[in-house]
DNA sequence: ATGTTAGTATTAAAGCTTTAGTATATCGGA
DNA sequence: TCCGATATACTAAAGCTTTAATACTAACAT
């Protein structure tokens, strides 16, 4: 697997196929927002499938596209690239960023701070 | 301005450009770390110009670019561009995958949650 | 058997960023 | 004044993703 990196339309590829576990040229094409000819599709999948991100089964005349690579990984990915070209790699910058636009309720911003105090005590507290 | 999303290479120069504050060609290529010919980068910033992010003084035959947009805009613009397409928004989703893979030393740790309660505090608590 | 339909394979156009060559202008020194 | 150096302007090639047309193939209904 080589740089993990998606593009726009290759990644809303990938969440359908995440999503469905797997799918056809159709399946995909019916849950994309965006209309798209069906060889735009299967012109995807062929690439996202060259790239390594899927393979697919044979159903009679079908290809049955699933994953190579799981959403997490491409997610882990994709944020670790940003954090270090926006943020110059600092998670205290992007996190600031993130609390200062975006609306978050009270019941997220707990369990966030939960989120941190389990993970900082799980991993040795100093 | 529209989309305030920066592509790989007018990112670096935007970067270098904030960082000195107002550069000329030369400045912009002798801090990048790739090499780049003179016209590489001159067109670069042209095109950063064309789209609003730059405009430029003159000092003699020379061009000083200055940002018309700041840093922080940009960041926050484009995090929040991966936090939808990629976590579908939730801030919860991106903070965990944060803490599941970044190296998080205990001061970072502790310092992000003082910053959440902090914010909790500034907006009602509930 | 055969024609229609529904797949995939192949090819490439369109649209984009990146990269840089060439042309042109101007400043400064001999 | 004239030449070299250095600056921008203009143009376009290279490399990439997106998009889709066309060609080809096989299944299936009649």
């Amino acid at each position: 697997m080589q740089s993990q990196k998606l593009h726009r339309l290759e990644l809303e590829v990938m969440k359908v196929v995440w999503q469905l576990g797997n799918a056809t040229v159709n399946d995909v094409r019916d849950a994309l927002k965006q209309a798209l000819a069906y060889t735009s599709v299967a012109t995807t999948l062929s690439h996202l499938e060259k790239k390594g991100f899927l393979t697919h089964d044979v159903d009679g005349r079908t290809y049955v596209y699933r994953p190579l690579i799981q959403e997490s990984e491409v997610s882990q990915s994709m944020l670790g690239d940003l954090l270090e070209r926006l943020f110059d790699g600092s998670v205290e910058r992007l996190v600031n960023t993130l609390l200062e636009t975006q609306e978050i309720s009270p019941e997220e911003l707990e369990r966030l701070r939960e989120s941190i105090v389990t993970y900082r005590q799980e991993n040795g507290d100093g």
